[in-house]
DNA sequence: ATGGGCCGCCC
DNA sequence: GTACGGGCGGCCCATC
């Protein structure tokens, strides 16, 4: 049965009228609630909720939101929202936690179909709409959910159809929960207690409400100063065109190529202009000097870079762009109302990574010097402070703990410099020496070779890999790579565990307790180049995945602690192994060392043996 | 308008 | 018979 709950003295006979009241009455002792939304758009802070869907499989209630009084919404937040026995249902949870936040609503024991449902098929190839309300009805229900009526409701009013349409969409969330549960549990994601933050599936149910909030909360760009960098940016652009510029003028081989700072009045006949932004174009030009050069890229043009100064030149132009398309792009994103800017998660990743979309935060320059400055635009608001933490060496640590390494172990567990431990048994040199420079390459250190070396393993690098990325012979990153398993056995022998169970299994686990699965499908055993795939993705998934893992419950775990002491403190970022918060001036400090602790506490939840270190700083903006 | 490819930014 | 894991996106350019 639909129930419309509304003002309205005439509707249609297809439903029932009631009362906020009766309502609450009917899910007095439920312990699922389906909860869905009906807006004017996507969160902006400036569209709005129409209607309120709360319902189960045999009873659907739709709340015609702009018709509820502020005592009404304080019934339906205390009695269902806020009330711990009851787990609210949601279909992509974020999108209307945010606005029921924005209405003065808050919540506590949410379930997500759509999270589930990436949880369960993580790296399994996927058609588009997989995880769609209307895909999981047909898979779990066998119904075809209309999917043409939303998009169509406005705000003059609601027909039979868009009621029957809202009603439909909270019916079989409940169904759908419970069909996902067995299959969660029998893939050991999820137990009894779907909310058991030690299961993937109850850390993600509780992030899901840290994500929205993060989003919510924003992070605050300092216009001035952006626009002050993106002044430097040009001036440097400028320079760099300039450059190039000058020595396609001088370079014979190039005298039918322009570039538009050329000066008119000396510009020759029969020129063309070339945009150097341009792949294809720049290829062109290159060609005439070096038939063989295969594209542009840093990668293949860094190889020429002294048999010809334009190469330099272009290689600085290509950079210069890409930090100018950052610098000109950003200030697009800044909210009107909120005047921060509001990234958008997309929470599981195969490997159990977050990314960030429009923009993506986690990818703001930070390598150089004009990079470090446009991080430095984000800054907290006035009377307050950042405070970023980050783990320290995390996906190493978790290649410690579960190899079992001595070596390695034992230079955690020390607090040794693992690179350069590691670097002198490689070598066989003194550790003293680790930062004097290989015979095979003078302009590169030891220890350079060593970092590459143990970064690279956690992605299962070959050594062809290896020769290119220090521009050593491929026998040369051969010799390496066994020097150096030879002096960490163990190292070797879990990786290779790791890439082993990933192809004869079809799926690989990160650690306890999570034991986050990735499915690998689509190959068979004649095809090389995907099983060489799956090898490496096997072992980098119980690393990346397990420093996800983490981050994730250090996430879950400050948010319960920030609410439960109401501290002033918002959680504004996350970048994969870094979080950071913006706090009131007086607290940072302190807030910086329940961080710290926090962070350690979810660490050790996953490593038992190898220490971690967190990084805690109380900065005046975000910085590296 | 749309989409694929290039290239570079992040961890 | 491959050759480094996980991402996003601006820009160019071909195509419609």
């Amino acid at each position: 049965m639909i129930y419309y709950v509304t003002n309205q003295k005439q509707i249609d006979p297809l439903f029932k009228a009631c009362t906020v009241e009766d309502m609450l009455f009917y899910f007095k002792d439920h312990i699922d609630i389906q909860v869905d939304t009906e807006t004017t758009g996507f969160f902006d802070f400036k569209n709005e909720i129409l209607l309120l869907q709360l319902g189960d499989f045999n009873n659907q209630y739709v709340l015609n939101f702009i018709e509820l009084t502020k005592e009404q919404k304080n019934l339906i937040n205390n009695q269902i929202f806020l009330n711990l026995n009851i787990c609210k249902i949601f279909q992509n949870a974020k999108f209307d936690i945010k606005f029921l936040w924005h209405y003065g609503f808050d919540i506590v024991n949410v379930y997500d179909t759509m999270l589930a449902e990436i949880l369960l098929n993580a790296g399994k190839n996927t058609p588009d709409g997989f995880y769609s309300l209307f895909s999981l009805g047909k898979r779990y229900c066998n119904i075809e959910l209309d999917k043409e009526t939303r998009g169509k409701i406005n705000s003059y009013g609601f027909s039979s159809r868009v009621i029957e349409y809202a009603a439909n969409d909270v019916k079989y969330l409940e169904t759908i929960k419970n069909k996902q549960i067995d299959g969660l549990q029998k893939l050991e994601l999820a137990n009894d207690d779907c909310q058991d933050i030690y299961t993937v599936c109850g850390l993600e149910m509780n992030a899901v409400i840290v994500f929205a909030s993060i989003e919510y909360n924003g992070i605050k760009l300092d216009m001035s100063k952006w626009q002050e960098v993106q002044k430097l940016v040009l001036t440097e652009q400028d320079i760099v065109a300039r450059n190039v510029d000058e020595i396609v003028w001088q370079e014979p081989k190039l005298k039918k190529f322009q570039y538009i700072y050329q000066d008119l009045f000396t510009t020759a006949h029969n020129t063309t202009t070339v945009n150097w932004a341009s792949p294809i174009q720049k290829l062109k030009v290159l060609k005439k000097l070096f038939p063989e050069i295969q594209d542009t890229s840093e990668r293949i043009m860094s190889q020429y870079k002294s048999k010809h100064p334009i190469i330099g030149r272009l290689l600085d132009f290509n950079k210069i762009n890409k930090l100018d398309s950052f610098a000109k792009k950003m200030p697009e994103h800044v909210n009107k109302i909120t005047k921060r800017i509001h990234t958008d998660f997309w929470q599981i990743l195969d490997t159990g990574r977050v990314s960030s979309n429009k923009p993506n935060l986690q990818q703001v320059p930070s390598r150089t010097e004009l990079g470090g400055k446009m991080r430095s635009c984000f800054v907290p608001e006035e009377g307050y402070k950042m405070v970023g933490g980050d783990y320290s060496g995390c996906e190493l640590r978790i290649i410690a703990e579960f190899s079992k390494d001595p070596v390695w172990v034992n230079a955690f567990k020390e607090g040794k410099d693992l690179h350069s431990e590691l670097c002198a048994i490689t070598f066989g040199i003194d550790i003293k020496n680790v930062k004097t420079a290989t015979p095979f390459k003078p302009n590169i250190k030891y220890r350079d070779v060593q970092k590459t070396l143990n970064f690279g393993l956690a992605y299962g690098m070959s050594e062809y890999k290896l020769a290119d990325t220090i521009d050593i012979t491929v026998d040369q990153a051969r010799a390496i790579i066994d020097k150096f398993f030879k002096a960490v056995p163990k190292v070797k022998l879990f990786l290779d565990m790791l890439g082993k169970l990933g192809k004869t299994r079809g799926y690989i686990k990160t650690a306890k307790p999570y034991g986050r699965i990735r499915w690998f499908d689509g190959w068979d055993s004649h095809d090389f180049k995907r099983l060489g795939e799956i090898e490496r993705q096997s072992k980098n998934h119980p690393i990346q995945g397990g420093n996800a893992d983490m981050t994730k419950l250090a996430l879950v775990l400050l948010y319960r602690i920030i609410k439960e002491n109401n501290y002033p403190v918002k959680l504004i970022h996350q970048i994969h192994d870094e979080i950071q918060t913006e706090v009131k001036e007086e607290f940072a400090f302190e807030w910086s060392k329940i961080m710290e602790s926090v962070m350690i506490k979810a660490a050790c939840t996953i490593l038992k043996e190898v220490p971690m270190v967190v990084d805690c700083k109380v900065a005046e903006s975000w910085s590296k």
